[in-house]
DNA sequence: TAACTTCTGTTAGAAGTTCTAACACAAGTT
DNA sequence: AACTTGTGTTAGAACTTCTAACAGAAGTTA
C-alpha cells in the first residue's frame, strides 16, 4: 500500500524542480536546464534529484508533456467561454488566446513546436493533448471546407480523422482546420523566435491578417486542390 | 604580409571543422556539437581548434552565417533558372527549391529558423542574406498585392523596404511576400520538426497547397487590412 | 646562415556537466 | 522490535568547454 503522505511531499518535491526548470529554461534556453543547478536551487545534492527522474531527458520530456496539456487547456477554455457568438469572433478569440499563451512563455512554445530535443519520443498522451488543441480549433472555424479534396489528401485525411475518433468530419474542413494551425504557428514560431525583430514589423498585426484570412476562408481552399501547375 | 599558404591551409582547417560539425548536427542535434569531439575526428587533441574558432559559440555562429548564405543562393538560383516563365510557375519553381533545400538538410533549416541558439545574434551579413532570400520571392509571386495596407503596417513596411534599399516596392507586396514566407514556413517548420509524422499526412501535399494558394493570391491580402473584427 | 617572430600543436588543469555506486539514515509496515 | 522502502549523502567515472604554459615548426628578416 502506498503512503499518502510520501507520495503527496515526492509529487511536490517534482513539481518544484519542474518549475525551476521551466525558470532556467526561460533563462538560458534548453541546453541550460541543468539537473545540478536545479537540485543546488533546491538545497539538496545533485544526485538527489534522480530519485525523482530518470535523468535530463525525462525531466525534459516532463515538461514538454504539461505544456501540451497546458496549452490544450487554454484552448479549450477559449472555446469554451465563446459560446454562443458567432464562428468569426470565436476564431479571432481562440486565436488571440492561443499567441497569448505563445508569446507570454515563448521557451515553452519552442519547446513543442521549435526544434526537437534529441532523443525525444512523444507520449501518447501528449499526442491526444496536441489533438485537443486541434479540436478546440475545429469547432469554432468557419465551415468554409465543403469542396472536394485532391484523393491521396482526402484518404490520410479520413484515416487520421478516424483515428482521433473524429471520422464523421469531412476531410475539407479537417483540411482547412490543420492548414490554419500551419499558417497561425508559421507567424508564432518567427515571433517567439525574434526573427521580426529586426525588421521592425509587428508580428500581433501579421498575425491578426492570418487569423481574418482563415475567417474569409479566402485563404486556398479552393486552390489547395491544386497540385500541380496548370495544363 | 600573410602567407598565403597558412592562409589557406587555415581555411581548410577551419572547413573541415565545420564539415564535421554539420554532421554532428545532423546526428545528435545543436547540443551535441562538441568541439572536442570535432578535433577527435580530426586527428587533432581539443584545445588545438581553439586556434581557429574562439570557442563553441563561435562554431556555431559561423554554421548558421554559412546556412542563411546557402539558402539565399539557392533561392536566388531559382528564380534565375526561371527567368522567361510566367509568374505561377516561377513560385512553383521558388516553392519546391525552397522546401527541397530544408528537407534535405531539416537540421539545418532549424538552425536557421528553429529554436534560436542562446546568446546568439546575427551578424550584419547574416541579415542580408536573409533579405536575399526575401528578395528572390518578391521577384517571384505574382503581383497581387495593390490596396491599400492598414496604416501602422503600412509604414512598417515602408521603413522595412527603405531599410534594404528596396523602398520603390508598394506595402502591399511587400505584405504580401512576408505572408508568404510566413505560410511556407509555417508548413516546413512542422515537417522539419516532425510533428506530420503521427498524423499520416504527406506534408508535400499541404505545402503545395500553399504555394497554390499564394499563386491565386486569395491568401487573404484583401483581408489583411481588416485587423479587428467587423463592427 | 642565424636570430627573431608567428603559428600551430601539445599537455595540465580548473570548473562544469550527467549519471552510477555505495552507503547512511529516516519513515512506514509488519 | 525487525524489516522494507524512500530519500538523502559522498565518491568517482566519463564527459564537456576553455585557459595557461610550453614545444617546435614555419616564415621573415638581418
Amino acid at each position: 500500500m502506498v503512503n499518502a503522505r510520501r507520495e503527496r511531499y515526492r509529487e511536490e518535491t517534482r513539481d518544484e524542480a519542474k518549475r525551476i526548470a521551466l525558470a532556467q529554461l526561460a533563462e538560458h534556453g534548453p541546453e541550460g536546464v541543468s539537473v545540478n543547478a536545479i537540485a543546488k536551487r533546491m538545497g539538496v545534492t545533485g544526485p538527489a534529484l534522480y530519485r525523482y527522474f530518470k535523468g535530463r531527458d525525462d525531466l525534459l520530456t516532463e515538461l514538454v508533456r504539461d505544456a501540451w496539456h497546458d496549452l490544450a487547456d487554454a484552448a479549450e477554455a477559449s472555446v469554451a467561454a465563446s459560446e454562443g457568438l458567432e464562428s468569426a469572433d470565436r476564431t479571432r478569440a481562440l486565436g488571440e488566446a492561443f499567441r497569448t499563451w505563445a508569446i507570454t512563455q515563448p521557451h515553452r512554445y519552442l519547446l513543442l513546436l521549435g526544434t526537437p530535443l534529441p532523443g525525444y519520443h512523444a507520449p501518447t498522451d501528449t499526442i491526444a493533448a496536441a489533438h485537443r488543441t486541434m479540436s478546440a480549433l475545429l469547432r469554432v472555424l468557419p465551415p468554409n471546407g465543403d469542396g472536394p479534396v485532391e484523393s491521396t489528401l482526402d484518404g490520410q485525411l479520413r484515416a487520421w480523422a478516424r483515428s482521433r475518433g473524429e471520422g464523421d468530419l469531412p476531410p475539407a474542413v479537417l483540411l482547412t482546420g490543420v492548414r490554419a494551425f500551419t499558417r497561425l504557428h508559421g507567424v508564432l514560431s518567427l515571433e517567439v523566435s525574434g526573427q521580426f525583430g529586426p525588421m521592425g514589423i509587428d508580428p500581433a498585426l501579421l498575425y491578426r491578417a492570418e487569423v481574418e484570412s482563415l475567417i474569409l476562408g479566402d485563404s486556398g481552399t479552393r486552390g489547395s486542390t491544386r497540385l500541380s501547375g496548370p495544363g
